[in-house]
DNA sequence: ACCCTATTGCTCATTACATCA
DNA sequence: AGTGATGTAATGAGCAATAGG
């Protein structure tokens, strides 16, 4: 490296310019670059390491008064090596400036660069990732959100029948009206609990979920939850979005005895063995 | 062993130029 | 021909790693 291959010309009618090799300047930095570089005595000069200063026929095809483009020869070339490795060690950093005439300096500029845009594709590939992701998410969680409002309307409709049955019915038992009515609002809460779980995918038991307890309180014809009661219409109970099901620990009301239910079907262990068929969950009571 | 300084190379944000519609 | 949008070469600032005194 010789100290001919990098000086200012002060006289040069575009201010400092930086001259290298033959004398040709073969950088015109921004306006405003210029500018704070005249006043910066510490910077780190353009060009200064000693593998960025070449030959001068490295440098004497350039045309300097203007930013030039690569050629897509040298695009290729660097585009190749990019591909092979996006980093770009000293070694390769020289054998490539040489084998394309151009400075190693614009050839790391150019990895720096080229990092730059491949990573800002690779942002928008994830933003799209994700979005469509997100989009399809969206979609199952409205389609489940209507599964469970018809559910739940409909759970509350079976209710109001209920009640009303309970109330002013004529000829049956209380006794035997409550247990009914405690049988229900167990086979309509299990239902709706199913059908929960099987629209969100979670499968397997769909009653016993550790995380989510509950009581059914049959007594009352309640539900009653961790968080809540959930007053629906006409001061009806109904059961509260999203919650969850009795567990196998806290089950409310332990007589330990096992059950199956189907679509709308609800039997008992023995039943089940009767009939032979796969219940579609079990719970406890 | 520790500190200081210089060097090098990176990312990031930005600027300026080239090109195209 | 003029203009705005876009792509890209190049820059400075700041940071971290490293080497050498």
């Amino acid at each position: 490296m010789g100290s001919g291959h990098i000086f200012f010309d002060p006289s040069s009618c575009h201010g400092n310019m930086l001259f290298l090799g033959n004398g040709d300047p073969v950088f015109r930095g921004p306006r405003s670059t210029m500018m704070k570089m005249e006043d910066s005595s510490k910077r780190r000069p353009f060009f200064s390491s000693p593998e960025d200063l070449y030959d001068e026929e490295y440098y004497d095809e350039q045309s300097p008064e203007k930013k030039r483009r690569l050629t897509p020869e040298q695009v290729h070339l660097l585009e190749k090596s990019f591909e092979t490795e996006n980093k770009l060690e000293p070694e390769r950093k020289t054998q490539l400036a040489k084998k394309l005439g151009l400075q190693p300096r614009q050839v790391a500029v150019w990895f720096q660069n080229r990092r730059a845009r491949w990573k800002t594709k690779q942002l928008e590939r994830d933003y799209d990732q994700l979005k469509s992701s997100y989009d399809s998410l969206l979609s199952d969680f409205d389609s489940i959100r209507k599964d469970n409002d018809k559910l739940k309307s409909e759970v509350v409709s079976l209710m109001e029948k209920l009640q009303g049955k309970v109330v002013g019915g004529a000829g049956v038992s209380e006794k035997s009206d409550v247990l009914e009515v405690d049988a229900m609002t167990t086979i309509l809460q299990v239902k709706v609990k199913a059908e929960d779980r099987l629209s969100s995918g979670s499968g397997g038991s769909a009653v016993v979920d550790e995380h989510s307890p509950q009581l059914v309180d049959s007594g009352d014809s309640y539900f009653h939850t961790d968080h809540e009661e959930y007053p629906g219409p006409g001061g009806c109970n109904v059961p509260p979005p999203m919650d969850g099901l009795q567990s196998e620990e806290d089950d409310g009301s332990d007589d330990g005895s096992c059950h199956g239910y189907f679509s709308n079907v609800f039997v008992t262990e023995e039943q089940h063995h009767e009939e032979g068929e796969e219940p579609i969950g079990w719970f406890w009571s």
